[in-house]
DNA sequence: TCACCTTATGAATATGATTCATAATTTTGA
DNA sequence: TCAAAATTATGAATCATATTCATAAGGTGA
């Protein structure tokens, strides 16, 4: 291949100009270099591209067919340039975030209907990445941002704090745990636990609350939905541990109670994970901006 | 403009190959070379092409964004570079014809119509080239070939000779000048000189037997078609001077008689005149060679 | 962990695009 | 028709940059 833009950018300036020299101008080059171009290819070709005349340029058959490809090429090729420096610029690219936790589709919906508004030309999408490994495909491009509480130092990630939130034990308020000023794990180890259809070593609660005191519930019970889980736990069926934003907005109107886990409650803070060289495009940062707030507003209440 | 075919050539390849070696390799470069180009790509625009992982390389949205725009770009170009080779190569072209006599079409017609057969790739057009200078046409590209009787040294074009002919007086059989053994300038001043409509000076009777002799003849009628001179002469109108070739057909069967003008006759070689660098071309030379053929034959009846 | 494979990188080189200076050609205006 | 002006062509010199070379770095799989 022998043609490169350089050469149908010429020819169209000639076109243009109807002379070396002036396309020449137009283009920040001589009108020598020009010549050179032109002769190149028609000695590679070994045909007529122009016909140098009296009064101006004209393009031969060989010269048009040359033109038109540039009038082909050179447009699309334009567009593509402008489109990356827009990618470049954070005006217009792919989010698409993998969660980790169930819950966060609570506060995670709104954010993005919110931010789908202010950046139309992001395509978005959501994974929830418990199945696969979100942070391995977050390296690999396949996914752009990953929602995940537990930070770990992976190069060329960066790991963005969102908002801090409490784990809490979600019981019926006639349950004889709802008598006690906090929950201990052994305290855990007669009741049915309801939990989303998640591994255990995934989980909060048997990560850093259960499985260091060798505690084990007596039943789990895995549900899909957050709604289910509050409507069990609300006819007694059992407890649940949730994050506090989901139960804040359950709370008044119900049966429900909720408790610390442990004397000082398991506290976290939720991150938003992104390759390093994404961190500061406008529109990652304005989705943090807005995950950030959505989140603590809805933990605080 | 940043982006070369070079680029879109080498994006393809990846995506074709799934790796930089084989890519490399493929295209006759080192993978470092590859590695150069993308890096540059992905510096000039600050964005990042290819993700380089564990298994394989994917594109990124920018990445498929070039790969579409090569997919876009790169076969057009391609299609343009065989289509130059084979103009090179004479298998495709133009051959726009200026013709300089009426009498040309006589020959000419079928001359074109066995000639689109052999080469359709060839857009084939005609000009009746008396109007305008048409070997200044020529030069300049409008026209590729010039049907000329009249051979000048012009820079860049040869002049090559199709067949003889000779301009015959063509007169009714029972015109008394039929009595002579040939035609004299005199003989011509006191008839009615039925010619094509154009200039004296471009009419070899005018240029090369009469104005030599400082003859006029009595009256001139101009008329466009050949069919409509012979008829003219046919019924004793007048006298007309046209090339053998025309008269070979029609003398059989018709009052026509023709004399030579002169002792010698008024001989005379067609001529296709041709832009140098397009005289070898396939269908050029084929063009002339079914040229020179039908005149021969024509002439020789 | 060590081979093994792939890509990345910096320096050296080679290629070839562009410029420079000027020639050649043509046009234009007296 | 001649000189002046303008245009393209050309060869050599220069400069830019694409490619190579040699090797590092990174990751995978035995």
């Amino acid at each position: 291949m022998f043609i490169e833009t350089r050469h149908l950018a010429t020819l169209r300036a000639i076109k243009e100009t109807g002379s070396f020299s002036k396309a020449a101008e137009k283009m920040h080059l001589t009108q020598s270099a020009l010549s050179h171009q032109i002769k190149s290819i028609e000695h590679y070709f070994s045909v007529d591209v122009l016909n140098r005349n009296a009064k101006g340029i004209t393009f031969t058959p060989s010269g048009e067919q040359l033109l038109e490809l540039a009038e082909y090429v050179l447009p699309k090729i334009a567009a593509t340039e402008t489109l990356l420096n827009r990618v470049s610029l954070g005006e217009v690219g792919r989010l698409h975030i993998a969660i980790e936790c169930h819950a966060c589709f609570e506060w995670l919906m709104p954010v993005l209907e919110e931010f789908k508004e202010h950046w139309p030309e992001v395509e978005v999408d959501i994974r929830l990445g418990l199945s696969f490994q979100s942070l391995a495909a977050l390296k690999q491009g396949d996914v752009d941002l990953v929602i995940s509480s537990d930070p770990t130092t992976k190069s060329d990630l960066s790991f963005l704090p969102l908002f801090d939130y409490e784990s809490l034990l979600v019981l019926h308020h006639q349950d004889p745990l709802s008598k006690k000023s906090y929950i201990q794990a052994k305290d855990l180890a007669g009741v049915t636990l309801i939990t989303y259809p998640v591994k255990t070593e995934r989980m909060d609660v048997f990560q850093n609350f259960l499985n260091p005191a060798h505690v084990h519930p007596k039943e789990i019970r895995q549900v899909e939905s957050t709604k289910v889980i509050l409507l069990l736990v609300a006819s007694g069926r059992g407890v649940a541990a949730l994050p506090n934003w989901v139960v804040a907005e359950s709370l008044n109107h119900s049966k429900l109670f909720t408790k610390s886990l442990g004397k000082q409650g398991l506290h976290k803070t939720l991150y938003a994970a992104v390759r390093h060289n994404q961190q500061d495009l406008d529109y990652v940062k304005a989705f943090i901006r807005l995950a950030a707030n959505a989140g603590n507003n809805i933990v605080r209440k």
